[in-house]
DNA sequence: AATGAATGAGAGTTCATTCAT
DNA sequence: TATGAATGAACTCTCATTCAT
């Protein structure tokens, strides 16, 4: 599930050199202050000079860490995404019923949020924005489709053992994504609001919107 | 509903000079030409210089016409928005019911999707990027503040009619936007998906999500 | 003959527009800071924003009125070049014989030196040093390709109607331009030199080395 | 003859530490590696970066070897002038009359460039471009003077024992050797060009530009 | 003897904006 | 109204050099 590793840029050949405890340090220490530039000031404002006067180091010290921008900016992305699905995963194995499973995977990623804001303003500004040298998008929505693809599986399953109604398992995927998304958009806009109570109400959402209500609704799509 | 025009950035005065007709088309032309750079190259890549090549003029033209990039990009926003509710709002007034209701702004926005791709992806680029001169979001979530309170509206009817069961009807709105935002974005990457069918599984789906199914779940919240 | 024109890097297609007066004059006017520039401190040291400084200008203008550095140092090449065939061409096509021809050349050129020494060292360095985007050099020798291929033709003349004695026309063509090309170099070196009497001296070198003395040396290659 | 080592950048007294056999080799390892450098980059793009990585060792240890960039490509020049010197000195000296010894030199000269063709590249992109701090020519036509005063001696000596006409025996110097290194060049751009043929045709010209053809012209300058 | 880390200067380039014409 | 010209700041990136280990 989550496989976001086969989306990584590189994977390093086993071969190459192992990076130094200071060189692991510098390079975490980097990341963490861009992140909290890009949430601070925004992907047209982050500048490299910005991220090395936020660290207190000089400006060379990135570029001698990373290749350039954008290897800086695809490790925040790798980083960020790593955490999430550490972090997720394990809170929704626990669950048998597709269900529940579903309402613990919103409630996780809600809690993920609240101890993760910056890292997560941080990611969607750059998914948001990071592009090729041709131009185009480096990431989009196909960044999301592991998990689309597993959402889609488990919405199959319920389906399949009559927990769920019939419905395009696709759709539900890309809505149930949109709305946890927008959750978070949302909580940063206004911190007062209450998180929490709005990820239930979104399992709440969803489970009326999958549950097969009717007899003659039960899915076998 | 949708008043938007609350947020014009700077209402003209009404002893104001009228625009000309040719000075009209000017700000139309170089918004266009706007709109299809930022779909084309994103926002960050989109200058006045792109902007002027595409449009076939000189750069200082820009600057003419608009006091700045900012006034251009905010122009940008209100031009599209309008064109928005000036399509979505008539069609939803036929209906009756709220769920009738619901399921025909879904439709509608969709429609609109298809024939104005390019402004809703500059619109994105711009709400997601543009900042105010200190560097806070210029738009962000706040700026879905109107649709939000119109879907809430909405909600609430059909509550009290007891069309819909109880639910956060603020949770629900923001949903709603959530899955058709993400909806035209999945397209743009996957344009030989089905959108009006996207759009009615859609609309499907909320009627699951806010149907009044079981007595006790009538709302009275 | 000199038809160094087949070389121009983009040949200007008629419906382009005309640069106005005060363009020409800028591009002249960096053109020639560059030149002094590029005499004064060499390739290495000459830079855009020493260039600018020369010239009393910002450095945003030369990037205004030039693609790049590379399209600078390539119109210093065009320019340098074109002022030497339109200098020396006129004086060579008075003379009869073959070895006249060579020896008002070898004059011609030298008097052209004298009086531009910046703008030849400025052409010295830039062809030794301009390299394309992939690390090969951009003109190199071949640049001396249609210089060789006109004193061949000369040569070959010679032989044809017995004024030269038999040689490989290659050869000597090379090393002419490589004596003429190394009396500017020693003259800059040391100004007190004698730049006519050299190229005097040259004349005399060449017309030994290239004329039929012995009726068995007579040129039939 | 060929004092060269007049010129060097400094001389080590006497007193100072031999450098070991550890410290020789990564000294000849850094110089080659560079050289290389230098041949296929060109001047402008040789860095000590690059340098490094070509021998596969930490940039610093260049540092540590050589006091500075500048030091590092004065050995290189060094060390390269005299291989030519070692290789071409024995080759003339068996000669017994000038125009022979000419001949013999050319020949000679040819023969290592088959042989050394990066260290002259990198000899040439050297002298073509280090400057001292002050940004005149660190080395230029100077360089030569050794080798000029060597030719001309030649030439004197022919002119005195009735071989070689009445000629000026400095720019004889200057032409031979303008001719030799423009060989080089040649043969450089085109690699199928037969080089010792050049040699031999360049040998050719330089007896018939000198001899002493005429009674009348014999020398006495 | 060698390394990796860091610096600060300087490179070429792009940009929004201003202004005289 | 519109243009072309110019500015100055900010951008990413590379460089030679220094230094602690």
């Amino acid at each position: 599930m989550y496989y976001f590793l086969a989306m990584r840029s590189e994977k390093k050949p086993d071969g190459q050199k192992q990076p130094s405890f200071i060189e692991e340090a510098r390079r975490t220490q980097i990341i963490e202050s861009a992140i909290e530039t890009f949430m601070e000031l925004g992907y047209a404002n982050t500048s490299l000079a910005r991220i090395a006067e936020r660290a207190g180091i000089s400006k060379g010290v990135i570029s001698y860490h990373f290749a350039g921008k954008t290897e800086l900016m695809e490790q925040i992305v790798e980083q960020v995404y790593l955490g999430i699905v550490a972090f997720v995963v394990p809170l929704k194995e626990k669950e048998t019923t597709a269900a529940g499973e579903l309402r613990a995977d919103i409630r996780a990623v809600a809690a993920y949020m609240r101890n993760h804001r910056s890292h997560l303003l941080a990611l969607g500004e750059i998914r948001n924005n990071l592009r090729t040298p041709d131009r185009r998008p480096r990431y989009g929505v196909a960044f999301n489709e592991p998990i689309y693809q597993a959402r889609e599986a488990l919405f199959r399953r319920g389906q399949e053992n009559g927990e769920f109604r019939s419905f395009d398992c696709r759709v539900m995927a890309v809505s149930v994504q949109a709305a946890v998304d927008q959750m978070f958009a949302y909580w940063v806009t206004n911190p007062e609001h209450d998180l929490e109570a709005h990820a239930d109400e979104l399992a709440d959402l969803f489970e009326h919107a999958t549950r097969a209500g009717h007899p003659e609704e039960t899915a076998n799509r």
